[in-house]
Parts: structure tokens; C-alpha cells; sequence
DNA sequence: TGAAGACTATCAAGAGTTTGATAGTCCTCA
DNA sequence: TGAGGACTATCAAACTCTTGATAGTCTTCA
């Protein structure tokens, strides 16, 4: 017997994941920045020197959509994108001074979203809906 | 002062996101059917003669997205566009008799993940799961 | 040393979605 | 009755992401 629509637990997953997607597109608006992008500038600011796929595996996108991303943000002049002397097949990233200015701005307007849904939960429900989901995932990758 | 990475809830809720469009990728591969077409069907399915904007609704997406979806899905001959008697601006659609077969056929894939999720949580969890998500998303809707 | 495997970068093409805008239709209320 | 507001459908353009494929580089191990 199939599930009914409001027994499934993927729309309530999917509709908080749109919320909080809507929510960071309208913060971050004014500064001309794309979630995409801002969460790219997060794992760089994480992570000086990352490589675009390790910025791909940090926001859950394929490398080919995190290099499309660097190359805005290049040409934004946010970040700059070394050559590394070794000669080496890889592009180590760093934010410029520019980009570590934006995202401090950035992070201020997109984090508060985060913190406000950090903030209405108490520690053990963080907890709780951390595992949860844990489960979930783990559910989905079972076998069929 | 700013949440790291792993404190941040967002990431466990877009992870979760992402693995479940996955594995019902997968599941429709066979069939022919993306996920965007697979949850029009259904929700063809549940409200025979639903408007376009109500699949949108329903989908959590744009009614610009779901005609599209449409549109496709009637050239594949698995729903029918009724032009209503009445002259109105809205074309009831439902479900064509192959589209009929084939939803309960992709609901039987598809519907899989979302049974396994659902069996992974005892119903106590469930609802957890969902008031968590919930409180999540009227935190984010709050005014910053 | 040399070959296999894993990782990184990037080009190209296609699919799907969003924003923006236009127009017809229905409902409600003054 | 008639104007306003809400809803529906659809066209068009831009954007982002994905899949698929190619090639260079690093590491490991026989």
C-alpha cells in the first residue's frame, strides 16, 4: 500500500530545504551574490587553498558546477586562482581581499538564517534532528 | 560570531535533499521518468483534474516549471489537457490510461525510498522529524 | 622503473528551472 | 454593474546544473 502524500516525510525535507534556499537567495540579493557562490566563498573561507573539487565536494555540486562557480567569482574578483609552481594539475583558490570582505558581509546576512533556525532549537533537538536525518540518509542508501 | 560548517543544520537538510533525489533518480531511470515528472504524475494522481497551478503548488516548484513537465508528459501520451466546456482559462488535466499504469508502476520504484525512509523511523520519530523540520521552517520565515 | 588507479581540470551539449512579462478569466464587493 | 484583486496559462530569455568525455598529474605498488 503505497504511502499517502502527507505521510511522506520527502516534502517536509524538500519544502524546508526550499525555504531555507529562498531565504539565503533574499539575503544575499543586495550584495550581488548567488547562494551557489556564497557557499562557495564559505568553503574557501574555511579552507584557504582548496582545490575546486574539494569546493564541489564541500557544497554537495559537481565539479563542473563549482568550476562554473569559480569562474564568476574570478571574474568578480573575489577569489584568485593560483598556479601552483610545482606545475602541478591542480588550482589552489584563495580569497581575495575584496572576497574576504564581501563574505564576512555575506555570512552576516546568509549565517543569521542559519543561526535563527540554530537558535530555535534547543541542543538536544539540534541533536535529534541531526540523527534523524542521519537515519534517513542511511535508509536511502539502503538496498532496494 | 558565526557557526562553523558543522554546526550548521542547513548542510544535513540539503545532504538529506540530495540523497533522496538520488536514489529516485535511479529508481525512474528504467521507466523514462525524472523526478519532477514522477511527482506531477502523482499528484495527478491523488487530485484527478488538477489544474497546472496546482501541480506547481503541489511539486513545490513554478507553474512555469510544471507546464513544462506537462508538456512533455503529454507528448508522451500520459496525461490528457482538457479544454473546459466552459470557456474558462483552465485546463483540467488527468492521468491517460498508460499514464495510470506507469505512476503505479514508478510509485512502486520510487515509492520505495520514501517506504524505507519511513520504515527506518518508528512513528514516534516521524513526528519528531516533522515538528523539527517544522520549527525549522518558521525560523527561517521569521523577519531577520 | 613503469603501469594502474585515483584525482583534478575543463570543454561541450543538453535538460530543467527561474525570473520577468503578457493576457484571459473568475470572484467579490462597493 | 463594474472595478479591483487573485488565479491561470503561456511566451521568452537567462541561468545553473547535469551528464558525458578528454587529458594531465600524482600516488602506489609490483
Amino acid at each position: 500500500m503505497a504511502l499517502t502524500v502527507s505521510e511522506r516525510l520527502g516534502y517536509d525535507i524538500k519544502a524546508t530545504e526550499i525555504a531555507f534556499m529562498t531565504a539565503k537567495t533574499e539575503a544575499l540579493r543586495s550584495m550581488g551574490l548567488t547562494v551557489a557562490q556564497y557557499a562557495a566563498l564559505l568553503a574557501l573561507r574555511d579552507n584557504p587553498g582548496i582545490s575546486g573539487a574539494g569546493i564541489a565536494r564541500a557544497c554537495l555540486v559537481t565539479p563542473q558546477a563549482s568550476a562554473a562557480t569559480l569562474k564568476t567569482l574570478e571574474a568578480k574578483g573575489l577569489i584568485v586562482r593560483e598556479q601552483d609552481d610545482w606545475n602541478r594539475n591542480s588550482r589552489p583558490n584563495r580569497l581575495s581581499d575584496e572576497g574576504q570582505r564581501l563574505i564576512d558581509l555575506a555570512d552576516s546576512a546568509a549565517g543569521a538564517v542559519e543561526q535563527r533556525m540554530y537558535d530555535a532549537l534547543a541542543p538536544a533537538d539540534r541533536d535529534t534532528l541531526r540523527r534523524l536525518l542521519g537515519r534517513c540518509r542511511a535508509a536511502i542508501a539502503e538496498n532496494p
